[in-house]
DNA sequence: CAACCGCCCTGGGAGC
DNA sequence: TGCTCCCAGGGCGGTT
C-alpha cells in the first residue's frame, strides 16, 4: 500500500532510467482503473522525450516535450496495490501489467495494479498543479511550511480524530493508516483524540515525528507488507521498523503492554493503551 | 462548511 | 480441496 515512502521510493528507482528517453509506444491493456485512462495517449505521447520525473503526495508527475518543446505531463497514482517498474523487452507482461510505455532503448515502464484502485491521467499543459486532484492538496510533510504550528492552526475546531485528520490529503499529503499510526505512537498521541483538542506543544512533538518517521521510510526503501515492490522489484525494509502497524497483541516496544487494535471510521488502527494517550 | 459513508477492486487468509 | 466470507486500503463524490 504506497504511501509517500513507497511512492518516492517508486520516483527514485524509475527516474534514471526516463529522463531524456523518448517514448516509443504506449500499450493500454486494462484502460479501467480508478478512472479511465484516456485513449489518446497512446497518439498523442509516441515521440515526445520525457523531461522530468517528479512527485506531489502519492502522486508521480512525468513530464514529457515535443519537438516544438511543448510539454504536457501524465499524472500517476499508485492507489492501493499499484507499481512502476522498469522492464526488459523481454519481460512478457503478466495478468495485472495494465500498461507499457516502451522507450527507445526497448526498456519498458509497466504499470500493475492488482486491484486497480490506482490512475493515469494528463495534466494540463502548462500548470500541472492546477489539474483538480493537485490543486487542493496540503502541504509536503517534510517540507518547512509542514510544522506542528501548522498542524494546530488547521486542526482548530475539528471535531474528527487526529488519526483521520492526519490522513486527510488536504491537511498533509502522503500519510495514509501506517505512517499515521506510527506517527501517533512515536508523539505518544492516542489516534482517537479530536483534532482540534491537541495543543500546540504536541503538535510540535508529531510534526517533528512525522518527518522523522518519513525521512526514514525512504531511506529504507520504503515498507512492504504485501504487494509493494520498488522499481526494480525489491522489497523495501521498513516494515522491520513499524512499532504498532499490524502488531495486535504483541507487546509495545517501549513498555511491553500488549498493542490494541480498533476499527476507527471502518478502518484499522493501532496504538499502545500505555503510551498514547 | 464539516463529517460521514459508499464505492471502486482483487488477492490472501481464515473458517467451515 | 474448495467454497464463502472478510479484510486490506486512498480518496473522490454525494449526502446529511
Amino acid at each position: 500500500m504506497p504511501e509517500l515512502p513507497e511512492v518516492e521510493t517508486t520516483r527514485r528507482g524509475i527516474e534514471p532510467h526516463l529522463v531524456a528517453r523518448v517514448i516509443t509506444s504506449i500499450i493500454i491493456r486494462q484502460p479501467k482503473l480508478r478512472w479511465l485512462i484516456p485513449e489518446h495517449i497512446t497518439s498523442t505521447y509516441p515521440g515526445q522525450q520525457i523531461v522530468t520525473v517528479n512527485r506531489r503526495g502519492k502522486y508521480i508527475l512525468l513530464t514529457t516535450k515535443n519537438h516544438q518543446a511543448i510539454s504536457s505531463t501524465l499524472l500517476f497514482h499508485l492507489g492501493m496495490s499499484g507499481s512502476l517498474r522498469i522492464v526488459g523487452q523481454s519481460d512478457l507482461p503478466g495478468r495485472h501489467d495494465h500498461v507499457d510505455f516502451v522507450l527507445d532503448n526497448n526498456k519498458r515502464l509497466r504499470f500493475h495494479d492488482p486491484r486497480r484502485f490506482g490512475s493515469l491521467l494528463e495534466c494540463p499543459a502548462h500548470q500541472p498543479h492546477s489539474h483538480h486532484l493537485l490543486s487542493q492538496l496540503g502541504p509536503e510533510p517534510l517540507s518547512d511550511e509542514f510544522s506542528g504550528e501548522y498542524l494546530y492552526d488547521r486542526s482548530r475546531n475539528r471535531k474528527l480524530s487526529v488519526k483521520n485528520f492526519l490522513m486527510d490529503s488536504h491537511v498533509v499529503v502522503g500519510l495514509g493508516n501506517i505512517y499515521a499510526a506510527e506517527a501517533l505512537f512515536h508523539a505518544g498521541i492516542h489516534p482517537f483524540r479530536e483534532a482540534g483538542n491537541i495543543s500546540l506543544k504536541r503538535y510540535t512533538i508529531l510534526a517533528q515525528q512525522i518527518k522523522k518517521v518519513i525521512d526514514y521510510a525512504i531511506q529504507q526503501g520504503g515498507t512492504t507488507l504485501r504487494d509493494f515492490v520498488n522499481a526494480t522489484g525489491k522489497p523495501g525494509y521498513f516494515q522491520q521498523q513499524l512499532n504498532v502497524y499490524g502488531r495486535e497483541n504483541q507487546p509495545c516496544v517501549q513498555c511491553h503492554a500488549p498493542i490494541r487494535k480498533l476499527k476507527q471510521s471502518q478502518r484499522s488502527t493501532w496504538y499502545c493503551p500505555r503510551c498514547q494517550h
